[in-house]
DNA sequence: ACATTTAGTGTCTGTTTTACACTTAGTGGC
DNA sequence: GCCACTAAGTGTAAAACAGACACTAAATGT
């Protein structure tokens, strides 16, 4: 694709600039994060953040969103620019200058992700279990869960996580899977409820032996609301 | 410093990658923003923020450091990366990809800016009366400001504004200021105190005819922390 | 000594947050 | 069809926190 005879040059010297995403889901009650192991050098065969780099006529979100989508079949999806790594050595090849981004999508919107040309394999990874991943990934995907968490408190982030359709046993769980903590089922009702992010359905959900619950949805659920 | 008969040549289009700075302080309790008229086309005699290009073995942080050295003489302040901007039009030259960061200088250790060669003038700005601004700048402008105010509701931020020693009354007015809201004093020192961000020195500052305040000193100076 | 100005201090009230346990409505096995 | 099992759903009381509020203290200048 960026294979040519052509060169571009400079009167002095330019960093290339890339995207990385880092994508959370939760699956069976776990935080997952997808990755990409890497089909071309350098680090070939390791595990990775997807990204790539940066058209010189796109915007950098429309990067994060395309490469995403190339790597993984992931559209439209909750994508937040995160932060932006650069210090001189961590890329090899040359300087590489990478716009972070973090990205939210719930377990059943998940289109089991193929391999393409830059990536041999793409797979979900417990949080807690990762390989050891290339660059300085493990240091983007450290402050991507800081600034997820961190938005728990204040946002309605946690919603990005949910499918259109979920119970408010199933909100709580993900609460206490991202906060590794246990909430108390009337007070985390009573909260949730109150700040008037999500509504009934009327309809029911089953899941196995036991009463069913109320479905509930987001109101708004492409926005992310600052609460409080 | 740029300048030279060398070019730099790569089999795709780069982007150029610059910092930006938006520098804060307080002055005559008010908000102040620290921007330089640009010598240089484009823009050329515009106000606009403090910045420039990435030197290709440079940190980012480091850059931003040094374009503020370098253009307003203001050295070892608080400063955190904001926000990557990058849209494909935001400099007419070439595709600019610029790493905003936000800095944090208490007034009294403002040394009076000075002109450089990319800064006709360097000048404060009450922030409720910038000048038109170049680039995207407003737009960054617009960032920092809503990420200071929202930090200094959950962190100890606040502090960066003053000086080594302060009084009670003296930070309840920077409060005062950004959140561009009155205070209650007595509200206000409870919670500030409970928090054991600061303590008494034991001095007093006399500050006019009246009775003189306790002075007080950041305890972590150096450290801007989560609070709550 | 008195007028002026800012510093400094406590209490009460309403709101929010936390802790805590039982009943309800399904399923599946016998 | 009843019983055992499981998760859903519900209210109240106590504690902690936040917000409103007014006077005295210590300096200066006249």
């Amino acid at each position: 694709m960026r294979a040519s005879e052509q060169t571009f040059s400079y009167r002095y010297p330019h960093p290339a600039v890339t995207t990385d995403i880092v994508v959370f889901t939760i699956r069976e009650q776990r935080l997952n994060l997808l990755l990409i192991q890497r089909a071309n050098p350098p680090h070939q065969g390791q595990w990775a953040l997807p990204g790539g780099f940066l058209d010189i006529d796109e915007d950098i979100d429309a990067c994060a969103a395309r490469e995403l989508g190339e790597e993984t079949g992931l559209a439209d999806l909750y994508l937040e620019q995160l932060y932006t790594f650069g210090t001189p050595k961590r890329d090899p090849r040359e300087r590489v200058i990478s716009v972070a981004y973090y990205a939210l999508v719930s377990a059943d919107r998940i289109p089991e992700p193929v391999a393409s040309s830059d990536a041999a394999a793409v797979a979900w990874f417990p949080f807690d279990e990762l390989p050891e991943t290339a660059f300085d990934h493990a240091e983007i995907i450290a402050k991507a869960h800081e600034r997820l968490v961190a938005k728990l408190d204040y946002s309605s982030i946690a919603l990005q996580l949910m499918p259109e359709l979920f119970t408010l046993s199933e909100l709580q769980a993900v609460y206490e899977t991202l906060l590794n903590d246990e909430l108390d089922k009337r007070n985390f009702r009573k909260r949730i409820l109150s700040l008037d992010l999500i509504e009934e359905t009327g309809e029911q959900m089953r899941n196995g032996k036991h009463r069913p619950a109320r479905a509930y949805r987001a109101r708004r659920p492409n926005r992310v609301e600052i609460i409080k």
